[in-house]
DNA sequence: AGATCAACTTGATATTGATCACACATCTCT
DNA sequence: AGAGATGTGTGATCAATATCAAGTTGATCT
């Protein structure tokens, strides 16, 4: 485990109005500092917890991209996200102490170790991060749910459109541009996520290529017509009346 | 909205030990109560909360039986889960403010209602209700990316399986039987929660009764061979090597 | 008891996405 | 630059589940 001891502060981060709270007082800012004991540098491909690993920390993630998966007994597994520059993870493991998925680092990347102890004291002391974290852990569950949504009754094409626009929306957020993306993740990836096969994922970009939709070199999707993906979202299974 | 003012009080609830913390001292105890502010009855079919409604409590569920379900921009729905008593509903809504979701009491319900707020002051005072807020979200999270699993990498006969067990564990928890269970949703519903169309979920049980799996009347389900639903869910995909 | 309605079961057929197979592209390493 | 590994695109076929269509059971009401 590589932990840099240079601490960077979240008083000058310019990702802190994506994972904490809003107008603290200069007092609380100094104390969010300490929180932040450490920062960690993940390489493409590591592993920055794993199933059944000992939960001490939540995550913030600081550049990069992850993935995280669950696995079953029988060594299926399932991409339950993408997480990508100010959004937290290590949830899963308050429950029970452990975790209960793996995360696997994308593309090199770098988090903000967030002891889970300290939170815990620092949030009964600071209202606003207190109400925080219970809006990331309120958030997770809603975005869950659509998930759920998104597997239980979509189609393929419903759900890689859903797919695509929610990827390009949190990326525009943070000032990326809102037709253009780089898919940090396989056709694998996306199908494990979507509960696809990567030959449906592929076919499904190509479709989406001739109806003029998007545009596709491998990992570099350019989305010409964001208002037919929204369509494709929202309409599919309309009945006329 | 019909609230009870008879002040039923945690302290001496028979399912404290479900939706509170343990260990808590008598002081603590006494606060709890305070907590509680109401209690609402639902009737069967009746809406405690629903998508879009402002938020201010959570619900620990006294008695009865809910579904939660989320609802596409073009009214296509999911049942995202059942909740029985001793679980707490409401989660979604911290995040914006708002319900994101409707929940229907499936039977005549009870459930204590927790303003939100007094919650959050509380927790701030007793840790062990503050990480008890917390494992109960992170709990939610980690069932939710089983239901991810689920929905996104197993077939029809797992799915129901998978569904059965969860049912009767969590009922067994509750003191009923491990083998016997009436089912307090339609097959429709079921079907909803799995991805399933109700006549896949009807021939999956025929299926199921056909193997001596189960026993089904209706709604009342005997499991005769947990073993075999265990291994269902477990080996559906395993390769031989 | 009969009528009515909702939920359920089952059969026949259609459709979607999975599977299998293979060619091709891209990346990585030396 | 070349070789191997990894990832991607696409055709042919298959299997699982959806869809459509009755018929059946059970609950509720009068």
């Amino acid at each position: 485990m590589i932990t840099q001891s240079i601490k960077v502060a979240c008083s000058n981060c310019n990702l802190r109005e994506l994972c904490m709270p809003l107008g603290l007082n200069e007092d609380e800012l100094k104390r969010l500092d300490d929180l932040v004991a450490a920062r960690r540098k993940i390489a493409r491909g590591d592993i920055l917890y794993r199933n059944g690993e000992k939960f001490s920390a939540l995550y913030a993630i600081r550049t990069g991209f992850f993935k995280t998966t669950v696995a079953a007994e029988d060594g299926r597994d399932q991409v339950t996200g993408f997480q990508m520059a100010g959004e937290v993870i290590g949830l899963d493991g308050i429950v029970s102490d452990h975790h209960t998925c793996d995360a696997v680092a994308l593309e090199d990347a770098e988090v903000c170790v967030m002891n889970f102890d300290r939170l815990e004291d620092l949030s009964r002391e600071i209202n606003a991060l207190q109400r925080h974290v219970h809006k990331i852990m309120s958030r997770e569950i809603v975005r869950e749910n659509g998930v759920m949504l998104l597997l239980g009754s979509m189609r393929a094409d419903e759900r890689l459109a859903a797919f695509l626009l929610n990827l390009v929306q949190r990326l525009h957020a943070r000032g990326f541009s809102q037709s253009e993306l780089v898919l940090r993740m396989t056709r694998e990836e996306i199908g494990s996520y979507l509960g696809l096969k990567l030959e449906t994922v592929s076919r499904t970009f190509s479709k989406f290529v001739e109806e003029g939709i998007v545009e596709v070199k491998q990992r570099h999707v350019r989305i010409l017509n964001p208002d037919a993906l929204k369509l494709i979202v929202n309409t599919q299974n309309c009945q006329p009346i």
